[in-house]
DNA sequence: GTGTTTACCGAACATTCGGTCAGTTGACAA
DNA sequence: TTGTCAACTGACCGAATGTTCGGTAAACAC
């Protein structure tokens, strides 16, 4: 026999806790999750999960911090700054598109925020920064041209971004496809439309 | 003086109470609410809340109600089951926009049901019964060939329907425009697309 | 073996929850 | 003036909530 890999006291850490608290908040709300329930779904007691992590909304803060941060860092990026705005604007879609599938259960915990308690504000402040960026490169597009005139960018923003949250509402990794398959049918949807 | 038009005694009904309590539901979350956070707003104690209404359950249950039933009256319609599918389709929506909007605290809570509990199940058996018929009329769209067809019927019905609904998460009656004049931006892009 | 650390349990904590109920108030009718 | 009744209040209930804490079994270090 080969010696053991260095053999893991075999449970819990901070990230398998924050992982399935994630999944239980999805499931259920999170003012509808109890400790209780996160302790079944963990297979230990509620007390178990105090060793791991401070408490309730701690573990909604970071899971939500994940989903904002990966946002941030892509609109930080150069293909969102720089070139005409209707490419940046489609690249930022794609990508989006790519982190709500890659980070699905932190994106779908964000969007369903709505400020009860100071962390949840905090989300939601961040959330809005994001929103007025591609408010912003949605007016670019439509200032050079690129999109269509009579509709509000301020709506086209709102129904575009619309569209992409929506995913959050139906996607499971295991079915659906792939995060470029899934950009690329919305883009074509929403850029050239659904009409023969 | 002119008889006083029979002064009201001053005080709340069930339709008052339930109006209220929507609101509150959508700002907090219907488990976020407390029956002692809807008191507040109605400016009365808690217990006056159980003199109009049976409980808090009851509240979520007639508010589902109220914005399903307005969803299945409108598929009920001759417009919605003769006639090209591709028309049919976009009155769904133009409907669908026009019921959301008419109905828009109604509509925004059964959109955020999870399940947690029989009366969730049931509304959620319920719309699950509505995507069915648009599913099916988006599949027609497609076989009568009005529809591209490089994206899967199903998945556009997703996105189609994700765009709709997404609009319960910005909208405001004050400053949005007309339910007619939104319908009609959300099927300019939908349908005919952004890009000029 | 002895001591230490890791990961957990069980019981208890104060608080908040949805809900009940006996009583009070004030408008109105007779 | 008296009685009725709709509309409420305030005190309270048992259950559930998030969190704390003393203890403990097993793995590891020496």
């Amino acid at each position: 026999m080969a010696t053991q890999p260095r053999q893991r006291k075999r449970g819990h850490d901070p990230e398998s806790v924050l992982a399935a608290a994630v999944g239980v908040f999805n499931e259920r709300g999170y003012d509808g999750t109890s400790m209780e329930d996160l302790a079944r779904a963990l297979g230990v007691t509620k007390s178990a999960i105090y060793y791991h992590v401070p408490g309730k909304e701690q573990l909604l803060a970071r899971a939500l911090d994940r989903a904002l941060d990966g946002l941030f860092e892509m609109i930080a990026d150069e293909r969102a700054t720089s070139g005409r705005a209707i490419e940046r604007l489609e690249w930022v879609v794609r990508q989006s598109v790519r982190i709500l599938v890659d980070r699905l259960p932190y994106v779908t915990l964000l969007l369903r925020v709505r400020g009860n308690s100071p962390t949840e504000q905090h989300a939601l402040d961040r959330r809005r920064e994001f929103d007025r960026f591609v408010s912003h490169l949605v007016k670019e597009a439509a200032a050079e041209g690129s999109i269509r005139p009579d509709v509000e960018p301020a709506l086209v923003t709102r129904l575009l971004f619309g569209t992409v949250n929506s995913i959050t509402e139906w996607y499971q990794p295991a079915r659906g496809g792939s995060a470029e398959e899934l950009a690329g049918a919305l883009l074509k949807m929403t850029f050239d439309g659904l009409r023969v």
